[in-house]
DNA sequence: GTGGAAATGATAATCATTTCCATTTTTGTG
DNA sequence: CACAAAAATGGAAATGATTATCATTTCCAC
């Protein structure tokens, strides 16, 4: 009988990526990333940063947002569902819980006969210290 | 003794942005709202599409946020703040208020010291249709 | 009308992200 | 080991939104 080979696929790439991101500990825009393994010796290309980023997206490995200019920005996530709260000015990051979030959409997206439901929100403003 | 003459600056172009805004009442696109102007016969360039609506959003007259692919959208910000409910399969929207929201943003807000608050929250799912 | 400032818009430049595709690496199998 | 098929890789070109340039036009005060 074979292994499963079933569980989540993790190639090379996305070792390296996972890695930085844990060594980070923030968030970091993919080009960010390239050059940080660049600058490590790494040959990994641009391309292939992107790719690892994006699986690493879908399986729910690594949390997508924006920048507020637009610029993807990724971060290692938990395996717990939250939100976040973004500084506009230094791009600081808190995590938190979003209970009333969550019950929220249930309810609005039944009332509409939604199904498959998910949903984003952050929220941004500017922390204490800026 | 002169009218005022520095309230907010507004010329033509940026009138003609808030009346689109105000026509369509959602969200849009610059890349959209100057093919709606185009449409309209406006020979308006693209480039005083994006001025225009720089300057509103300067201006806090117009808020910009980001779709899920990081393109910039925007709307006439007021008090008519709601969220949508959108489905993934048919592409069709529905406004919904978003009372718990607000007070939840507020709250996570107020607690981790945040100033300038706002947020985005959108519910995403399959409509009873699809 | 005249001159200068502001506004405009076509074009080119920028920058993140994707797509293409040829090459290399890995893997399974006899 | 050898070999073929599949997966991974990365450079270069394509894409698409946004911004910068710059010559031309419109506005306005005098």
């Amino acid at each position: 009988m074979k292994m499963s080979t079933t569980t989540t696929r993790m190639n090379k790439s996305d070792l390296k990526l996972i890695a930085v991101l844990e060594r980070t500990g923030g968030f970091a825009s993919a080009q960010e990333l390239h050059q940080i393994l660049r600058r490590e010796g790494d040959g990994i290309g641009l391309t292939t940063v992107y790719r690892a980023l994006q699986s690493l997206v879908d399986d729910k490995i690594v949390d997508l947002l924006r920048r507020e200019d637009g610029e993807a920005i990724y971060r290692l996530c938990g395996d717990n569902h939250h939100h976040h709260l973004v500084c506009k000015s230094c791009g600081d990051t808190v995590e938190i819980e979003g209970g009333a979030i969550e019950k929220w959409a249930k309810t609005m997206a039944e009332e509409f006969g939604f199904r498959e439901v998910g949903h984003t929100a952050e929220i941004f403003g500017i922390c204490s210290k800026c």
